[in-house]
DNA sequence: TCTGGGGTCCTAGGACCC
DNA sequence: TCTGGGGTCCTAGGACCC
C-alpha cells in the first residue's frame, strides 16, 4: 500500500556522507578498512591539521581540525593521507547522480551533503523506503556510508541526519521537536556556533528549548535578524526551498596558502601571490566567469588576519591581471610584518558571456556624442581596453565605414556579442 | 610543536547622490 | 542661523559551515 504524502507539508531529505574523505580512501583501498585513518592537509609540514578521520581514529580521540602532531600523540598507529580531491569529486558526482534518480529536486550544499525535496515522489515509495533505497545504493555502488534525515523542512532534516551516524536514518517530525530538539544545547544547532551560543547565555538561553521561547526583542538586539531566524528554527520553522540551481551561482573563487614558515621578504611573498593568481585564474576560466572585485587575505604571525579588496573597472580572469591587482593591494596595505598566510579571492563574478552584454554601451554613446573623438578613444580604452585590438583617431581612421571602427577596432568575439543593432551603427 | 582551505551571509560605517 | 532622510555602493570584518 502506498502512503499518500501530506497534502499540506513537504518531505525533505538531508543526505550526509559519513567521514567522507576517509570513507572514499577506504573504498579505494579496502586494506584501510577498520583502521584508524586520517586525512590531513600539509602532511609534511608542521602546520598540518586533521581534515577528516575514520570512526576507528575517532575512538582514540582524534578529531577534525586537531593539529596532526596532537592526533599522532593520541593514536601513534594513525594512518595519515593527503587529500585527493579528484577522487572525492568523482565520488561526490556518483553520489549526486544516485540522488537525482529519485527526484530532480536535489540541492548539493557541499561535496558530501545535499538536500532533496521528495514531496512529490510518493509513487516511488514512502520517505523511509526512499531513504533506505538511497542508502543501500550509495553503499552498494560506491562502497560509501551515509546518514539521512527525513523532515518537513531543511533545518529539521539537517538536524535529523546528524543524529545517527554512521549509516543512520532519522525521521524528525514537528511533534518530536519538544522532546528531541529542545533538550539540546544551542551550540548543537546548525547555524549556532561558539560565539552565538556564548552571547545567548548572557540572556539566559542555554538550550534550543530556551531559544524557542526566547524574547524576540532581546534576540533581535543581541544578534540582529539572525536572532529571529534561529528562534524560528528552534520552533521548527524553516520555509527555505530546495533549490537545485543554487550550485551554479558561485559568489567567489579564491585560493590561499599557509606558508611553510613566516615570511617577510617581499620578493618571496610576490612569488607566492603569482602562484595563487595562477590558480584563481584557472578556476575562474574553468567556470567561465570574470571577477569584478579582487581581494587579498594576509594572516600574520600572531594569526591576526586582514582582508583588503578593490572593485575593478574591468572584470578580469587573466593570471597577469589578477597578480598585478593582488600585488597592488598587498603593497598598499602590508605593514612589513612576517606573513603566515596569503590568499587571493575574486568576487562579484560575472558570467563571461553576460559580462560583455552588460557593458554599458549606452553611456558610451552618450559620451561619444558630446566628447571630442580623442576623448572618446580614451574612454573606450579605459572601458573596453582588453577587447580593443587597434586604435585610431579621426586623422588616422582604420575603418571609415564603421563609426565605432573610426575610434577603435574591437576583437571579433567581442563585436559578435554586441546586440545586432549596435553592430550596424 | 598551536590551529587548513574552500566558501556563504550579515553588519556597519563612510562616501555619495537626490 | 546650521543643517534631513533615504537609498546605493564600496570596503572591512566577523560568524559560521564543511
Amino acid at each position: 500500500m502506498k502512503e499518500m504524502y501530506p497534502k499540506n507539508g513537504r518531505v525533505i531529505l538531508h543526505v550526509d556522507m559519513n567521514s567522507f574523505y576517509a570513507s572514499v580512501e577506504m573504498a579505494y583501498d579496502p586494506e584501510l578498512k577498520g583502521k584508524p585513518l586520517a586525512i590531513a592537509g600539509n602532511v609534511e609540514e608542521r602546520r598540518g591539521i586533521i581534515v577528516t578521520c575514520s570512526y576507528e581514529a575517532r575512538r582514540f580521540g582524534v578529531k577534525t581540525t586537531m593539529p596532526l602532531w596532537e592526533a599522532k600523540k593520541l593514536c601513534p598507529q594513525l594512518i595519515v593521507k593527503s587529500p585527493n580531491f579528484e577522487r572525492y569529486r568523482a565520488a561526490s558526482m556518483g553520489m549526486f547522480e544516485i540522488l537525482r534518480q529519485y527526484t530532480e529536486l536535489v540541492e548539493p550544499v557541499s561535496i558530501d551533503e545535499g538536500y532533496m525535496d521528495i514531496t512529490e515522489s510518493y509513487e516511488i515509495g514512502s520517505p523511509i523506503e526512499i531513504a533506505e533505497s538511497i542508502q543501500k545504493r550509495i553503499l552498494g555502488q560506491l562502497d560509501l556510508p551515509c546518514s539521512i534525515g527525513i523532515a518537513p523542512n531543511k533545518f529539521l532534516a539537517k538536524m535529523a541526519s546528524d543524529m545517527k551516524k554512521p549509516m543512520g536514518i532519522t525521521i524528525l517530525r514537528k511533534r518530536d521537536i519538544p522532546s528531541v530538539l529542545w533538550p539540546l544545547n544551542t551550540n548543537e544547532m546548525h547555524g549556532v556556533g561558539k560565539k552565538t551560543a556564548e552571547k545567548l547565555t548572557t540572556i539566559g538561553i542555554y538550550t534550543i528549548g530556551d531559544l524557542a521561547m526566547g524574547n524576540e526583542v532581546q534576540l533581535k538586539n543581541l544578534l540582529g535578524i539572525n536572532g529571529l531566524r534561529i528562534k524560528d528554527r528552534a520552533n521548527g520553522i524553516d520555509s527555505r526551498a530546495v533549490d537545485p540551481e543554487s550550485v551554479t551561482d558561485f559568489k567567489s573563487i579564491g585560493n590561499s596558502t599557509t606558508l611553510p614558515r613566516d615570511i617577510s621578504n617581499q620578493q618571496e611573498l610576490f612569488h607566492v601571490l603569482d602562484s595563487l593568481a595562477e590558480t584563481v585564474s584557472v578556476r575562474l576560466k574553468r567556470k567561465n566567469v570574470l571577477a569584478s572585485t579582487l581581494g587579498i587575505t594576509i594572516r600574520f604571525k600572531d594569526r591576526k588576519t586582514i582582508t583588503r579588496s578593490k572593485k575593478l573597472s574591468n572584470p578580469i580572469s587573466q593570471k597577469e591581471e589578477i597578480s598585478t591587482a593582488a600585488k597592488q593591494l598587498f603593497i598598499k596595505h602590508w605593514n612589513g610584518d612576517p606573513v603566515r598566510l596569503l590568499g587571493i579571492t575574486g568576487s562579484d563574478l560575472l558570467d563571461q558571456e553576460e559580462a560583455y552584454k552588460q557593458l554599458d554601451l549606452f553611456s558610451y554613446e552618450k559620451e561619444a556624442k558630446k566628447e571630442p573623438l580623442l576623448k572618446t578613444i580614451s574612454i573606450l580604452q579605459e572601458k573596453y581596453g582588453k577587447h580593443i585590438v587597434e586604435t585610431a583617431s579621426s586623422q588616422n581612421p582604420i575603418d571609415p565605414d564603421h563609426k565605432i571602427g573610426t575610434a577603435t577596432s574591437f576583437n571579433k568575439d567581442f563585436l559578435r556579442s554586441f546586440p545586432e543593432k549596435h553592430k550596424e551603427e
